[in-house]
DNA sequence: TCAATATCTGAACAGACGTTCAGATCAACC
DNA sequence: GGTTGATCTGAACGTCTGTTCAGATATTGA
């Protein structure tokens, strides 16, 4: 027998799907080629198919993995607190998340549109199922009299997309920390569903 | 002479910017060749160029005109009431203008890396100019003691991304009418500054 | 009716695209 | 050391890209 695996796929698989997701996330997944990713790693773009069937698994394995761990990291919040503090903890844990991996944020909402409708689904699917644990805290909360939601499904979308956005100007080196970006936001979500 | 207008030229025009809107909008700058473009309004791709230089400057005529009607309806919100009814005019106004333009919007928002750097700050300078008019109120609203906003600089950002964020949700035929949107809205926004 | 010119076609350009594949290369096991 | 198979190259495929332009067509003012 030869070895069992190859010497290089254990590298050169990560580094290709890091390229991908960096030039994807800069240019756009319809504006980069498959000859830019392997150039980036340092390949001919045929050696790319050793690892991909084709582009558009490379985009999709990318956003279906973000939604998986998304939605893994989101089962570990307590579950059992009250809805204020399970209100907080959700904040707190979407605004960390997604600012430790904005290029994954960035292709995960952008380029859904270059999914095949069946791999659409698939990510539709786990973006709703994030959707629903907030609703479902927000649901509790209103129910429990400890918030003030006239509309849930509503007040769901739209902390989700006041809370994402952070991610379109928050930089490292810039005038916030993580932690007093997050006091900022819990701050208004807080006061914006309070009854 | 000859005639000092060409005869399709008043109508064409406009027919290549609204299929450019259409189709950009839908599959993004770059998935869209100048092909389509001109397929969809029923002309050879050389023809385009009879109105435009170049398929960059068809992008950035969009988004530049987007954002010209953005600050100019804008600028006809009352600006001497109260901060709170300023903040309330600016939150309905925010909703009733991207929800006729949801394309233009997706589009003004999507493919800002798709323009020239020049063509990108001057898109920048305008939605700076925009985010401004809002942190303004907001500033206002804090010297009279009537908000409790810790930064107006996040603040701002934060109420412009939930707002924007209806588009990618509202539906004419849905559930909610955009009456009943913009109070929604203005409910989470005006206790979210709430002092 | 005729000349002027705005508008459009259709072909061409040089290059990039995603993908395939035969053959070269290389590392690991016997 | 030889064999096996994973890995990669380099070329090729058919097709598409944005853009240009000579020439055809259409429309208007004189």
């Amino acid at each position: 027998m030869a070895r069992t695996q190859g010497s290089h796929a254990g590298i050169t698989g990560p580094r290709i799907r890091d390229a991908a997701l960096r030039l994807f996330a800069e240019h756009g997944f319809a504006a980069v080629s498959m000859r830019q990713i392997a150039s980036t790693v340092g390949l001919q773009a045929g050696a790319l198919y050793n690892y991909t069937p084709d582009k558009q698994a490379l985009l999709f394995s990318l956003m279906k993995e973000h939604m998986d761990d998304l939605l893994g990291d989101l089962a570990h919040l307590p579950s059992h607190d009250s809805p204020l503090a399970r209100l907080e903890a959700f904040v707190r844990f979407h605004i960390a998340f997604h600012l430790e991996r904005p290029e994954l944020v960035f292709i995960a909402y952008m380029e859904l549109r270059n999914l095949t409708p069946e791999n659409f689904a698939v990510i539709e699917g786990l973006r709703r199922d994030y959707e629903n644990a907030l609703e479902r805290i927000l649901s509790d909360g209103v129910a429990s009299g400890s918030f003030d939601v006239p509309d849930t499904k509503l007040a769901t979308l739209a902390v989700i997309a006041m809370l994402t956005g952070v991610t379109t100007w928050y930089r490292p080196d810039g005038r916030l920390s993580i932690p007093e970006v997050q006091n900022l936001y819990w701050d208004m979500v807080r006061k914006s569903v309070s009854a």
